[in-house]
DNA sequence: ATATCACCTGAACCTAACTTTAGGTCAAGC
DNA sequence: GCTTGACCTAAAGTTAGGTTCAGGTGATAT
């Protein structure tokens, strides 16, 4: 069993925030010794869930439904693997735009160090929108359009 | 040249959100005629870079002073590229990120998957944390550790 | 001429996710 | 016996990124 000092060494997080978690209903079955929390080794897997389900992009309320279902017991599988079927689309969709975005980025990185090269951007202008180096033009289209 | 509900439209935001970057300014050189903006090809290529930085984890401020870099010239040619480098490395570590948590989403929607079919977690608890299929036991690591 | 659009402004409002504050408990070390 | 450190609570405050509101302008359709 840990401490919320503890915990939050483990995972990086403040204790504020831990503190805020339980509040709002992330950690159904969180013990206490007097008012003291105790995170054992569900609450640790729990807290790995909601960074899970957060960096997907869901709301603290949604995952306090999803924990709610789990305290729910069995009843709840097929809406537990609802939101995570769903949540697999939103990250695979954030992964597509995460791509375009880096696109641009390196095309941009790209785009800078040619205009220093040259001291200034009108070679570039020349080039654009379809005369760039095949390499990237490449980036340039994805970043631009949608493929 | 278009209109704000042209723009609007064309990139899915709201007119209020394009009023909002432009009171940021993230339109520098935006023209009016009488009150109404009249958006150029600049500022339709200002957009996408806007969505891109946003997208990267940068702030509208920092967005901001990117515009007044560009404002400002080739003088300010290295911070540009300097700007995009930091958000590359920002975007190629936040993929990583969601590596990691596409693989926990996708080891739930087994779990959820095996839990409906078995009726229960039991034969799941008996797998954990290091006995489960070989290809599950592949996300299931790289959702759990740093690999 | 009048009504309807699409546009404008400044200011107030909103929401999520925390964080900070003020005040309190309790066990251990000096 | 007192101070320090780690914990506690409820409530207020903060921040970013917009959104909404109230009131106004000016071109076009009826």
């Amino acid at each position: 069993m840990y401490t919320i000092g503890q915990v939050s060494e483990m995972f990086g997080l403040p204790i504020s925030t831990l503190r805020y978690y339980d509040k709002e209903g992330l950690f159904p079955g969180l013990e206490r010794r007097g008012s003291i929390r105790l995170f054992g080794d569900n609450e640790l897997e729990a807290l790995r869930v909601i960074e899970c389900l957060k960096q997907s992009g869901l709301e603290i309320r949604d995952i306090k439904q999803f924990f709610a279902w789990v305290a729910e017991g069995s009843s709840t599988y097929a809406n537990r693997k609802a939101l995570f079927e769903h949540r697999r689309a939103a990250v695979e969709e954030q992964m597509r735009a995460l791509e375009k975005t880096l696109a641009m980025v390196e095309f941009k990185c790209w785009y800078y160090e040619k205009a220093m090269a040259d001291g200034s951007e009108d070679e570039i202008n020349k080039m654009l929108p379809d005369k760039l180096p095949p390499d990237i033009q490449k980036i340039y289209d994805k970043a631009h359009f949608n493929l």
